[in-house]
Order: structure tokens, then sequence, then C-alpha cells
DNA sequence: TAGATTGTTAATCGATTAACAATC
DNA sequence: TAGATTGTTAATCGATTAACAATC
């Protein structure tokens, strides 16, 4: 999906390669290592201790042969006849993805949008810790948004700083986004979650990764209505 | 990334036959033409009336020979040494995706997420109207959540009847993400829209499509580490 | 015209899957 | 043991991209 990227060279042929040196990941494994945590998350909430690549492939709607497949170029993770266990499994793409550590997160906007992301647990369930919250309201400047109390747009350049931010959560009115996006860049921040459906004019060397439920709706409805 | 989905038969070799029969878009395909119609919305916004290839590509993350191919599979939409009218993409991308349409939405859940979404025009934009929204919680009962009252559960069935509901949208706490989804099942919504982190147990015939930033953060992150 | 950008080809590369032996 | 499920092969299929002619 992103061939401004580069690719690892020698493919299918060694797979487990890919794990073993630093090697990329080609992006499609990647993108489903990251489906196949994200089920064994919910799986391990549910105390659930082992899972097999057909229940994988129930909830990650990715064919289970493929799975095993993915699985089985970094390792022999599983147990014939049982099925993997989700702990371990966890552990091992986590490694895999070069996740196991901890991110830090400045989220933009305390609005309701902001509020939803500062008081749900899908960042944190992920290694994504949200340090801190901006919004350039003077009026909801020391409220709460989650844990954190929302500080005022002067201090994103100390805190980015200070709390070793990495990622830069824009959820504010599109109106606004690219305001945001100018001040996250100048505070150092080199990786933009969007929330807007605005497209965000930012330096190379900057990732932005924007959110569009409408697209991905639309691109489920293609397939119901088709 | 979906192989539970058929796949049209013919293909590199006749993909202008996908536009003019009913015959089905790969996967690939409809993942990126949604994308694109996403950034010519966008550009239109801006007062854009062309765009090249290579801009869509900086969006998109693209590359624009396969943008190129992509759409030329369908017709020549494009002026040589000009780019495509942004209007005129957008109209054909609608079509090909056959949602010139348009789909009416019930959201549930009244709280942060819920009027963040009811609020905004992403779906809007893309042709989805927030038809209703409901809540369990009788205190959010009668106050606004975009244009829209928020409504009793108990009014869920005769609503997606009465308004031709096809998508429901889960915004609630994920504890309560099954039993709403249940809910939404019982009354006949057939493609739900998960904002929970929460595994949902539907039906075959059911949709599920679950939103993860937290995921597509990682996957974003993987190649910024890497 | 000169420059730009599309449309298209041809070659390569990686993803996908059915099938089944291995083994828990 | 019998049943289940992984790990792996081999074949196919589709996606990707460089390169360039066509043409606006």
């Amino acid at each position: 999906m992103n061939p401004s990227q580069p690719k690892k060279k020698t493919a299918a042929s060694s797979p487990i390669a890919a794990g073993l040196d630093g090697e990329r990941l080609s992006l499609g494994v990647a993108a489903r290592l990251s489906r196949y945590l994200q089920v064994l998350t919910q799986a391990k909430k549910m105390d659930k201790e082992k899972i097999s690549s057909s229940e994988l492939a129930r909830f990650t709607h990715v064919n289970p042969t493929q799975i095993r497949r993915d699985l089985s170029g970094f390792g022999k993770f599983g147990k014939r006849g049982v099925g993997y266990n989700v702990d371990f499994l966890i552990d091992q793409i986590r490694a895999i993805l070069h996740t196991a550590a901890k991110y830090n997160i400045a989220l933009f906007g305390a609005g309701h949008l902001g509020k939803a992301i500062a008081g749900s647990e899908v960042f944190a369930d992920h290694g994504f810790e949200i340090k801190a919250v901006f919004d350039n309201d003077a009026k909801k400047v020391g409220t709460k948004a989650g844990n954190v109390v929302v500080q005022p747009a002067e201090e994103l350049r100390k805190t980015v700083i200070d709390e070793d931010i990495v990622v830069g959560v824009i959820a504010v009115p599109a109106a606004n986004a690219q305001a945001v996006a100018d001040e996250l860049v100048g505070a150092g921040v080199t990786i933009i979650f969007n929330y807007t459906d605005r497209l965000l004019d930012v330096p190379q060397e900057v990732t932005v990764h924007t959110s569009s439920p409408a697209v991905d709706l639309l691109y489920a409805l293609y397939f119901y209505l088709a």
C-alpha cells in the first residue's frame, strides 16, 4: 500500500531471515501481524489461553493458511492439534514488530473526540501512553481529559522534549488541523495521527496517518452491495 | 485482506470488464479507489480543479504509476500533460464503487465518541447520513447529538425499518459493545461499524468492521522505527 | 514547440491458497 | 489411538513498477 517505503530484498525464499536480521517486513505482513495482535489482545482480555489459526481467521478476515504461513516465517509458535498460546504469540508478534516498547503520545484537542480518545484504552492496550493533552481554548485548559490535565498550546514544545513524545494525535476541528500540524512539527513531533479528513502539508520527514472511518465503511459496503 | 470474499475471475487481462459488467473489483483496487476518493473529496474542498497522479500519490502513499493503472482500467479519465479533473474523477470513482447513492446510518452511543461522530462530517462527505442516535442512558435521551435527537434503545427496531437503516455504528463503552451488537442484529442491521476493540460475535451474514486506530499507529510506527 | 503527464506494455516480484504430511 | 491443527510445499494468481510512447 505504500510503495515509497523500501521493501525487503530476499522475499518468500527466506522468510525466516526477516525475523532474525533487521530486514524489513513486507507491508502486507506488517499490516496483518498488527491485526493478529489486536485480536490476540482482545482474546487475552477474554481469558482465552490458546487460539487456532481458524479462530484468528474469523476475526481478522485473513485466510487461516496465510496466518499460519505468516507466523511460521518467524518460528514455530504453535502446537499441532492444539493451536497457539495467546500470551506467547502476543510476545512474539510484539518482538517482530519491535513494539514491545512504550511510546508516548501528545493529544491535541480536548473536545468530544479528544476526550473520547483520552478516556479509552485503545491506545494503552498497544503500548501507547497519552502523556499530555493540549487545547487552544482557554476554557478547556485545566480540565481533565482521561487521566491528564489539559495544557495550553504554549506548553507543547517543552512537553514534547520533557516527556519524550514521538506521536502527535490531532483531534481538533478540520479547519484547525493544518495549524495544529504546524505546531506539532515545530515542536519536533515526526509522526502525526490525523483524526480529521483535512489533507495536511508537512515536511517530507514527517509521517502522517489519517483516520478514515467513512472510507473504511465505503470499502466494507462495496463488498456488501456487490 | 479478506480472502473469504469471492474474487473476480478474469483479472489483469481485461481490467475494463470490471467497470462495464458487474464483475467484482479486487480488494486491493477497491481499497485504493476509496482512498483516492477521500483525497479527491478534500482536494475539491480546497477548490482544486485538477490533480495529477503524483499529487494523488503524495497523499495516498500509493505509487503514481499504480494510480494511473488503477484508473485507466475503467476509462481514460485524465488529460496528458494536465492531469485529472477533480469533479469528474470523483463522479467516476463513485460510479465504480457503486457508492453514488446515499446510505443511512444508526449510531448507538451518545457519549463523547458518539457526539464526536454525530457532529463531524466524515460520514456525510461520503454519502452516509446519520438518521438516528440511540443511547441506553435515560439522561441522554432527548438531548441532541449532531442534528438528531437521541432516542431510547426501544425505538431501534422501528427506526431501522422506517428510516431504511443499513449500517449500525457502535460507539459505546467496550463492555456494552456485544449487547448493542445483539440489539442491532435483532433490529435487522447487517453492517456493523465497531468503534470499540471488543471482538463481536455476530451471525455469519452480518459484516463487522472494527476501527483500530492503535493498530494503524503500530503499523505506521513500524516503518518509522525500522 | 517544449514540457508535462497520462495510458500502456512487459517483466518481475510477492501474495495467496489447496493440499497434505507431521505431530501434538 | 483418533482427532485436530500446525507447518510447509508447490503451483497459481494478482500486484507492482520501470520505462516510454502518445498526446495534451
